[in-house]
DNA sequence: TTATTTATTAAACAAATGATTAAAACACTT
DNA sequence: AAGTGTTTTAATCATTTGTTTAATAAATAA
């Protein structure tokens, strides 16, 4: 399933008999299966949520590549996930603000990223010194920051550059490349100066 | 006037009834004065985001600061702002998507931008080779991206990190001093590598 | 004052919308 | 075939919601 014109227009601008007719079913049958609008919407965020976090836990648990190349292999990943479906991090970041931590727990992303191999590797670095001292979240706002932040303020930022599409899309596939790099600039950045 | 309501559920989300009551008016006033709710969120859009691009116009003109000064108070700026208005970002955000281009023009945040003094000074230190030679729009997307992205994203990293909305805020605060020595460690990255 | 425009309100309207109902269609078992 | 439970549908309901109306109050002009 697709979900395009809930991504599109959230839980408020969705109207349940636009999800029926994109469904290709009756409006009566969508209230039989999942009873209210509210618990349908659970569902799709739910669903959207894991598929989206989960879809990096493998290469986040590998205990046989680097950090740098985890690094590398979730910047790709991601960038190249969210250029074909570039309305997902939006749709999650607003219906998230509705039902605050209710969702994220029942997802697990917090043992997910928290007690990954990734994590621990990381923790192991900075311990030794081989990368800076840096709380684990700055590290996560920065590489998510870098990574969703274009795709969420796509508009504007099209806008700002005079980006069609097309190039807006090259620009991220040049990103693919350019934010691990950037990473490890701010991993090896001295904290206390 | 504060939108509190507006903010939080956006146009689809919030009823007229709420806003009036808010503002403490009539319904049939706001009808009145505003015509409807769509020409209404117009305005309520138009403003935010002039506020928001605006209030650091002045530093982005500035020609007595470095770029490197410039960019220190602009990260300082946004994050007190955004700490106070933790809504606005996803707000626009949100309400960019459904009417692409048509405000940012109005708005004209691209000439705000892309022909400020802060941009002038980027580009020729960029070509004195003072800098590295990065694509604008990459700096744009690093620098917002690390200042707006956790304010965005805050329910999940709130969660993800078990940070109460204190300590979310005090890294917000170390991040002030933060995202400053990561864009230049950024700047200083070869993209050639 | 009186007239006229402007601001404000309570009430009502019409359309949209989430949900339900009651009946029909289908699948499966005995 | 008859019986039973499940799936699907057209029609309907009850609210909600953006907007309008018509009347009143307040301000302004003559």
């Amino acid at each position: 399933m697709q979900h395009a014109r809930c991504f599109q227009k959230g839980f408020a601008g969705t109207r349940t008999r636009d999800i029926a007719e994109e469904a290709g079913i009756n409006l009566a049958l969508l209230n039989y299966y999942f009873r209210s609008k509210e618990k349908l919407f659970d569902i799709i965020v739910l669903e959207t949520m894991q598929s989206f976090f989960n879809s990096m836990a493998d290469a986040f648990n590998n205990d046989q590549t680097s950090l740098e190349s985890k690094v590398e292999t979730l910047v790709s990943n991601y960038i190249d996930l969210l250029t074909k479906n570039p309305d997902i991090p939006l749709f999650i970041l607003s219906e998230l603000k509705m039902n605050p931590t209710e969702i994220v727990k029942k997802i697990g992303v917090k043992d997910l990223v928290m007690n990954s191999y990734f994590m621990k590797q990381y923790i192991e670095e900075a311990n030794a010194g081989k990368i800076a001292m840096l709380h684990p979240m700055h590290f996560i706002m920065n590489m998510m920051g870098m990574i969703v932040f274009p795709f969420i303020a796509s508009p504007i930022l099209k806008s700002l550059g005079d980006l069609p599409q097309d190039d807006f899309n090259d620009m991220m596939q040049q990103r693919k490349k350019m934010i691990p790099l950037w990473i490890k600039a701010i991993l090896n950045t001295n904290p206390n100066q």
